[in-house]
DNA sequence: TAATGAATTATCGTTTTACAATAATTTATT
DNA sequence: AATAAATTATTGTAAAACGATAATTCATTA
């Protein structure tokens, strides 16, 4: 799946604790957890917006399209 | 709305036509049109993913956060 | 100024899935 | 061990992405 969530890397350069962050946002943990995993399918903007407002970030930093093959 | 969707521009840089994007993509050429001019709420992966494969291009270059006040 | 092409808007229906809520389990951390 | 933090699991629901289609508007060009 070339789209890779790097919520995860961003999370751990802002020393930010998925429970902070999920409380700002307003989702649970858990699914907040599923997102850093890349579990997930797509996101909501109203989601993606409040993540990148917390976390002081752009969706390029958390969204990567990543190639299969060059 | 702080996430700005900037599909337009990009298509417009590449000199793109909506319905080649959307044929290559999967969707229609409507939905297409919603998606240019940030009507619609969330975005799956697969289309964000076959998006920037057509366009050659990265999340960040389609989606912005932008900050209401500064 | 028709005629064509391109894009937008509008409806309605369907299916997907992001999310909540909750709880249990696992993995740090102290 | 005890606590905190994160992951996994389950079930349910509401929201909305998307299809299909058609009509309308906007743009281009002969």
């Amino acid at each position: 799946m070339p789209i890779r969530v790097r919520l995860n890397v961003v999370l751990a350069e802002r020393n930010v604790k998925s429970k902070d962050l999920a409380e700002y946002v307003g989702i649970t943990e858990a699914n907040l957890s599923l997102l850093k995993q890349g579990k997930v399918k797509g996101i909501r903007f109203d989601t993606l917006e409040r993540i990148c407002d917390y976390l002081d970030c752009q969706p390029g930093d958390l969204l990567r399209f990543e190639r299969v093959s060059e």
